[in-house]
Parts: structure tokens; sequence; C-alpha cells
DNA sequence: ATCTATCGACTACACTCGTAGTCAAAAGAG
DNA sequence: CTCTTTTGACTACGAGTGTAGTCGATAGAT
């Protein structure tokens, strides 16, 4: 199952708050995103047929939240990443990444 | 300039061996992939459209290569997807691909 | 000289994505 | 009770993508 990058937006806010409603999420992107409230709820729909949010009705309204762990999501797509981009070696990736700006000196700490 | 997966494919061979024509890039894609040479024509257009590829007359035919460097475009490629998915933060993704198989025993040697 | 295989150019078409409009029902304002 | 606001459902629509067909020119086969 397949999260476009502006949908992943919306399941970064539910994975940090789960149980959110439509307006609710407008209000935590309103600060970064310029996105119209029926944009987020087309988007919110579209999650739901895939299977990655599910609904749980209050009064009038639903309520979202994660079918798909955070975790897991992010472990495919990181595998997926390095296949298409890297042919399935990690170590190039990690070497671009360090090269750059991605993994500072603590971040190599952390990793030993 | 936004190369999409399909496309990338081609990139990747060419990459490997800049210079070839449509139908020698068919004949290496042909192990792996089963795309119809009309196909890898579309997409060899839409990468010179974009830039990303130039070509060359060689007799009635073009031989195409690449203007974009593999190592840019991974380079890119990696920040953008470690933004999108891990915040920028670019030690959980590590983390991610050593808890796996992403990482082997050398990866991590060569790393030091 | 003619037929055929191949090449690039252009066209097609369904599907996804980003972005949002319309509509009908319902909840709250007065 | 009537008007406005809010909500979910459905619809729209252009750009990008994956996949390939059609067409006209030409190079090679006979």
């Amino acid at each position: 199952m397949q999260i476009a990058p502006a949908e992943l937006e919306i399941m970064n806010v539910l994975w940090e708050q789960p149980g959110l409603g439509a307006s609710e999420i407008a209000e935590v992107l309103a600060s970064d995103k310029n996105w119209n409230i029926r944009t987020i709820k087309t988007m919110l729909g579209r999650l739901v047929e895939k299977g990655a949010l599910e609904t749980e009705a209050e009064g009038r309204r639903y309520l979202y939240r994660p079918l798909v762990k955070r975790g897991d999501y992010r472990r495919k797509e990181a595998r997926q990443f390095v296949d298409r981009m890297f042919g399935g070696r990690a170590a190039p990736l990690v070497a671009h990444l360090a090269d750059g700006k991605g993994l500072s000196e603590e971040d190599i700490a952390e990793l030993e």
C-alpha cells in the first residue's frame, strides 16, 4: 500500500496524535502547510480507501487513526528506496548522507 | 528535475554505459524488465525533455547519455527522502536499515 | 525496384496525485 | 423555526506516469 508524499504529511500528524478529526488535522498542519480543508479531506478519504487509516464515527464527524505502524512503513520505504536508488546496497546511501549534512557526529556515535 | 521510478531504470543503464541507442538499452533491460521497446523510447523522450539525457545522432538513430551525474542525483534524492520520511534525521533511517538486511557487517566496517 | 524491419515523432489512455469545488444533511446561532 | 456553518460524499481537472499504438521515413533484403 502506497502513500503519496502529501498524504504522508497527514499520516505524520496522525502518528503523533491518533484519533483526530479532519479539522483538527487541518489546524495542526496550518502552521507550515497551506492546505484547504477540502484538500485534507480528500486525502483522508484516499488514505481510508487505501487502508492506511480507519475511522471511528464521533457524532457527525469522523476520528481518524493509522492502521499502518510508522515504523513498519518507514522500514518498508527505506528498503524500497535503497533498492531503487542504490541497487540494494545501503552503504553508499549512508556514505552520501554522512558526506553532506544528514549524519552528524552524534548520529554516528549513536549508531555504535 | 524529477526522474520517475521507471525512468530511473533507464538512467541506471546509461550511467553504467553512456552512449547507447534505444534498442541496446532495451537489450540490457530485457533480462529483468519486460518492457516494450516503445515504452523505452517514450521514457527516453521524456528524459531528454526533462534535461536528464542528451542525444547524439548516429546515422538515423540516437545515442543517449546522461546529463545528470549519478552521484549528484543520488545525493539529492537521499536528502529528500530523509526529509520526507524522517524529518531530516538520518540516524533513524540508518537504524532501520541496519536493523533489517540493508547494512551488513562489512558495510558498517566500511563506514568507520 | 520493392518489400520489410526499424527508427524517431506524435498520439492515446487509464491511473495517481495535488488541489479544490459542489451538494445535501445536520448542528448550532438567534 | 430559519439562517449559517460544518461535515462527509461525490465530482473535477490538469500534470505526471506507465504502457503502448500509429505514422512516415529510411535502410537493408531480395
